[in-house]
DNA sequence: GCCAACGTTGGC
DNA sequence: GCCAACGTTGGC
């Protein structure tokens, strides 16, 4: 299993919205390398979700319930994916970006490193870490 | 609103 | 294939 961060602006799309919602067509992106990690995604496999913009802070964890499929939205002849995705938990505390940034384990995490990135592996280490830090403490992860 | 960090485009 | 110009993202 791996672990993986999208990012949304929530005035876009927030978490909140996938709750109400179900289920949700990744759709839209168009870099290269976000796109490459959508198309490494396994079903099964659990996604930070991530309020850029306003929020700056990771609200709660979704699962891929759909591996990498051609992007409806893009244009014809355009090589672009789209996986789906599903609720599985919303943090009791959102984990924002500042305190990420001020705790030295997560030096490495691309989020820190790379803010563009809008898709974006994530170390099983550095996953549990922030499902602690977002006060979900009961969650089992199998290997 | 500013601007740093990137990614893309296109002239050469 | 280089690189300057430009556009976008997203934290601040």
């Amino acid at each position: 299993m791996n672990f993986w961060l999208v990012k949304s602006e929530p005035t876009e799309y927030s978490y909140s919205n996938l709750e109400i919602e179900g289920t949700v067509v990744w759709s839209g992106v168009r870099n290269y390398q976000a796109r490459n990690y959508l198309r490494q995604m396994s079903v099964g496999d659990l996604v930070l979700f991530y309020h850029s913009k306003e929020g700056l802070e990771v609200v709660g964890c979704a699962c891929v319930s759909r591996a990498a499929y051609a992007d409806p939205t893009a244009e014809q002849d355009n090589d672009w994916s789209a996986v789906d995705l599903e609720p599985v938990i919303r943090f009791p505390t959102p984990v924002k970006l500042k305190r990420l940034k001020l705790n030295p384990k997560f030096s490495d995490l691309l989020l820190v490193r790379s803010s563009r990135l809008s898709v974006s592996p994530v170390s099983r280490a550095h996953f549990i870490s922030i499902l602690r830090l977002g006060g979900v403490h009961q969650f089992f992860i199998p290997d």
